[in-house]
Formats: C-alpha cells, structure tokens, sequence
DNA sequence: AGCGAATCTTGATTACAATCAATCAAAATA
DNA sequence: TATTTTGATTGATTGTAATCAAGATTCGCT
C-alpha cells in the first residue's frame, strides 16, 4: 500500500497537478527548490478539518486529491459556503492579509494536502521571480473564482444559478483534464444550497426539474450532464432557440 | 489653483492615503524609489472610463480623488457591477493572471489616479520584500471586499442587503479617515441596484422604508446615518431587541 | 434660467422561491 | 440485520421582490 502512495506523494517535478500548482512555469531546478519547503501530510477523512477560522496563518494548501468546502463565520451567526477546492487548487492564501484564517476548510472526501509553509514560500519567490508571479496568478484566480460566485448569486432565477454552478463545475473538471460530462462530487444538497443563496428544497426541485427536462442528472454524487447546449441557454437566460424542448 | 493640486500631487511620501497604499510599512527611501515608478494622470470626468475590459493590461491605479464604479460583462451580455473603489484603493489587480482587463472602470466623479506600471512594479517588489508583501496584502484585501460582495448578494432580503451595504461603505469612510456617518457618494440607484442583485425599484422603497424609520437619508448622492445601532440589527436580522421602533 | 432627458418614486399585479410539514430513502451505528 | 440518524423529496401555503406602468423630480446642457 505505501509504495504507490509514496511514488504519488515523490516531488513536485512528479506530480500530475504541477501545470495548477505553485510549480507552473519553473525550472526543472527551481521546482526542486520549492519542493523542499513542502510538507506532505497524512489523509484528512471526509469531514476533517483542515483549519479554521482563528487559526493563526501559517501555510497554504495545495489540494492533491479529494476536495475541499470552505466556510466562513459571518457576523449574522449563519455560516456561508464560501468555495470548494479541487486537486491543482490553492487553499489558505485568503488569510494572507490577517495573519489569521478567516475560514474553515473541511474535507469532502477522503483527501491529501500539500502544506507549504508560507514564510519559506514567500522567502523563495522574492529569489524567484516566477514563482512571485505564479503567487500573484494564484490570488487572482482565487479573485476570479470569487466574482463567478458574485455572479451566480446575483442570477434572480434559482434555475439559472443552478445550471451556471454545474457549467462551471463542469469546467473546472476540464481544466484538470478530468471527464467533464460525468463526475463525483461529495456535496450535499445543504452545502449546494448554501453556496448559491437558495434552500434544499429549492435544490432538490430544480434537479428533478433537470433531470425530467434531460439536462442533467445527479443523484447520489455523481453528476452527469446530458445536453449542454441547452443547458448553456438556459444559464445564460436566452430562450431555447431552435432546438426546443423534446418531450411531446 | 495649480499650487495647491500639484502639492497634493507632489509624491507619495507627501500624499495622505500612503497608509491605504502601496507605501506602506515601506521606508522613506523605498517610497522615493516607488514614487519614481509613478505616473500622474490628468484627472477624469465624471462618466470617463479609466480602462475597459479587454484591453492589454499595463498598469495597476491608485485612486487618489473621486472614485471608480467596475462592470464586468457575463456571458449573459448584461453587465454586472462588481465594486466601488473609493480614495486609497487600487484598481485594476483583477486582470493580473490574463494580460488582459477583465472589467472596465467608470468614474463616478471628478477622479484623479496614479498609475503604475506593472512591470516596473513587479521587478521592484522582487528587490523590496515590504512592497511584495504589500502587494499581495492589497490582493487579499481586493479578496475580501468580493467576499463582502457574496455575502451583500446572499442575503435573502432586500432591506438586510441594503442596510449590510450601507454600513459597508461608512466602514470605508471611517477606514479613510472620513465622516463615516454622513458621505456624499456619487451611485445611481441603478448602480446600486447591479451591485445588491436588486432592482431600482426595490431601492427605492427600501430607501423610502429606511428614511421612515429615522434609520438612513439617501437623498441625491448624500448618505446619512441616523442610527447606527439599528441599522447593524437589521442588517444582522436580529430582531430590534431593546430599543424596538420609535413611532407609537 | 429653461428645456429635454434621465432618474426616481409610487402603485397594482404577478411570479417565484421560502417556509412549514410530512414522507421517503440512505447511510451510519450498533 | 435492526435501529437510528441524516439527508432527500414532495406538497400546500405564504411572503417578498420583480415586473409593468404612470407620474414626479432632478440633472445636464445651451
């Protein structure tokens, strides 16, 4: 059991989620630098946390298999999903300016982490200067991923929210050359919910509608999208055009 | 008229926002190396746009009077407003991982910035760890404001939306060192709108319902807090404890 | 200052998702 | 496998903000 996990676990330059991770755009010799900061660390199960909010800021997270959800503590008490984190994403930088996390990541699967201690981290890019930008690209995707969720949010029909979160779920399976069309995700309807400012009911009405309609299925983890072109349309309010609905 | 706006003009280590910016926690000879990088603009009317999205990215904006409204267009082609950006803040990080502005930014006054090239800034942060980490730090912070921005956008009503915003923007006086309980701020109801997922309409009343209750006045670009405590309840949805409402 | 255009207000109606509530299904525990 | 807990589904009802529409006000311009 060790030998594969240990030859998954080997070096950067081994990784197969170096082109989404801190190590894109280095040199053979630079990656090895970097790889020295980095600490593997044992499986986190699924609801195991990985920090939490409070906690004083000392690495980020680089996610290699598995997946993240991220919580924030809110003054109103409620907590907010905040994003989900998939292999090849970067956990914890949102801390960055507190020197305090700000949220708490919990595993939603079985996962590992790569921590990499961010004062070593930060030392090491002002020597290279690739991987100072490749920092800067990382908190600006983290920026990016936070205005999609803006976006999806400010949709007014709960079945635009929906079709445009499993679009962009879709897309990100792409970018990690995962299969786009049919993938595992363990969120509950709760988690869904809580991301797109809708309630469970609400989550479980529109999937069935979805699934009646043959857009897309998903039922216990496992999403499949059955026509993405319409649900492209619909994401994006324009009436289906030509090609209608099927049923009779 | 020249002497007093080219004082104000003079440098960064002259300038009054140096604490919300880039200059600080920087020495006095590492802001004169900044200051060089600078280049003063001629300021910008009202409605004139700072840059668009699409265009090549060069430079990062400090923005020094008036202030900015940022649209992004969505897939869907309507617009969306995706931030304020008041004296002290800076504009334009988002388009840092694409070369490319993803967003286009509007003056929503007489509005004068400092512009700094990217590339030389870059380069000089690598050689002045303080500024690198003030970059990052300016980062976070753009992180966070998004965040503020989903948390606006999940709250279920209309009235917590409003109130969570207006007490947003006092903070951002205060923070500026303002009057945070009574500030001019030169947005549409239109605007406001894109940016709370509401309609005109719908702010209006609310405004309507808030100038009522002795809690805000928001008449022609002036906003006035009249009491605070409240307003923090509401924008909480906790119910009006103690102090409950005025009229009989 | 006066005109036209844009923005704001107010009202009536409608559509949509929240809420409340009850069942059903599935995991987790023993 | 039985038992308990947790999550998903479905239905009926309600509340809230969107929408449509018509005035009132303010703003920008010459």
């Amino acid at each position: 059991m060790t030998q594969p996990v240990s030859l998954f676990n080997a070096n950067c330059n081994e990784c197969g989620l170096k082109k989404l991770c801190f190590p894109l755009g280095l040199e053979k010799s630079e990656v090895l630098r970097l790889d020295a900061l980095v600490k593997r660390k044992p499986a986190l199960q699924k609801g195991e946390v990985l920090f939490r909010a409070g906690q004083s800021f000392q690495a980020v997270y680089a996610v290699k298999a598995g997946g993240f959800k991220v919580f924030a503590q809110h003054s109103s008490g409620e907590d907010k999903l905040i994003g989900f984190y998939l292999p090849g994403d970067i956990l914890g930088v949102d801390a960055l300016s507190t020197d305090e996390h700000v949220s708490t990541a919990v595993a939603i699967d079985t996962s590992t982490v790569c921590e990499i201690p961010f004062k070593d981290l930060e030392r090491l890019s002002l020597q290279l200067p690739t991987l100072n930008r490749q920092l800067l690209t990382i908190m600006s995707k983290e920026l990016s991923d936070e205005r999609m969720h803006a976006e999806l949010l400010s949709r007014k029909s709960a079945e635009e929210r929906m079709a445009l979160f499993i679009l962009w779920l879709s897309q990100r399976q792409a970018k990690r050359g995962f299969n786009d069309e049919s993938f595992r995700l363990g969120l509950l309807h709760r988690d869904v919910a809580l991301y797109l400012g809708l309630t469970p009911e609400t989550v479980s009405r529109v999937l069935a509608k979805f699934a009646d309609e043959g857009l897309v299925e998903w039922r216990q983890k496992q999403v499949t999208i059955r026509h993405k072109v319409r649900l492209d349309a619909l994401a994006n309010h324009q009436e289906a055009s030509s090609c209608d609905r099927i049923a009779g």
